[in-house]
DNA sequence: CTATATTCGGATGACTTAATCCTTTTAATG
DNA sequence: CATTAAAAGGATTAAGTCATCCGAATATAG
């Protein structure tokens, strides 16, 4: 099976680039109640570090991250981590309908589409959010024993001369 | 369940434009023989039309479409369309990999990635995998009694006075 | 109350994907 | 053989997503 390039690059998940950071931030969060900075965060997963700061506030005003400003601020989980489900977070994030409404991009919501794959596909979806339902911030921690992110409070990026 | 904007549209597809495009056209592309010029497949599903002639030779280079040049050309289908998987079409579209390698976009390759994700991904990715396998373009023309697109040899774009 | 450290929010820039335009090549027809 | 009609292919533009930057707001500590 050979396929042809148009220009994009091979996609690295079906989730947006928010996503895929928030979920990578969430799992490996420690559910202790301390704050953890968003500097330092980006820093241990090395992920960019403004545009981490922006997904961090919007989980918060979703809810799922509380945040602190201010000296000793920062962000930690709201609820507890088998409280928060992968679903919720996926939600948050690329809205409402995370998988689209349609396989082939037809809108008109639920029934104004007739397209062919739309009965499979629905069946497909059903179980992918099921699955996100039921997986909890915990489960995924636990399943492969996670690190959490280091506790250094902060490196001051050790200018040299 | 909230949802806050970070700046990107609803997706309407877990696919890339292209790909919808393409699944689009070979659903409804007739089976008798007949070429049919990339305009009025444009015309006829409302896509834009360099564009879509761009995935139509990206078609053709897969084997997937035929297509012959100069006056009475255009573009049919190589096979028949119960020997044309989805997958075969979103393969060609997307790549080998056209769920990504990791829920979260951690690369590394099906060994390298340790994330917490991943068992459950991959048994959802088989069965996504297995549909797109075991489906073909009749399966989805039959399901719904999909109209052909029209017979008409050309309209010549009806410039009025 | 001042200084400092952090999140918050908007504006801006860079990069990727989507779409168009134009020239070349190929084939059919008179 | 000239004309015409179509796909093929490259260069360019537009739109969308990803990412950075900077000023404002807020909380802590001295």
């Amino acid at each position: 099976m050979q396929h042809s390039e148009l220009g994009f690059a091979p996609s690295r998940s079906i989730f947006h680039t928010p996503t895929r950071y928030a979920l990578q931030v969430l799992v490996r969060l420690p559910s202790d109640g301390t704050y953890r900075l968003a500097r330092c965060l980006a820093a241990d997963l090395e992920l960019p570090g403004p545009y981490l700061a922006k997904i961090l506030q919007i989980l918060s005003q979703c809810g799922i991250l509380e945040s602190h400003r201010g000296p000793a601020g920062g962000f930690r989980l709201h609820r507890a981590p088998e409280d928060i489900t992968l679903k919720e977070v996926v939600v948050a994030m690329e809205g409402p309908e995370p998988f689209g409404d349609c396989l082939l991009g037809h809108h008109g919501g639920k029934d104004g589409c007739h397209c062919p794959i739309r009965p499979a596909w629905d069946v497909l979806q059903n179980q992918l959010t099921a699955f996100m339902a039921e997986t909890t911030l915990q489960d995924l921690k636990v399943s492969h024993d996670l690190s959490s992110i280091s506790d250094e409070p902060d490196r001051p990026d050790a200018v040299p001369v």
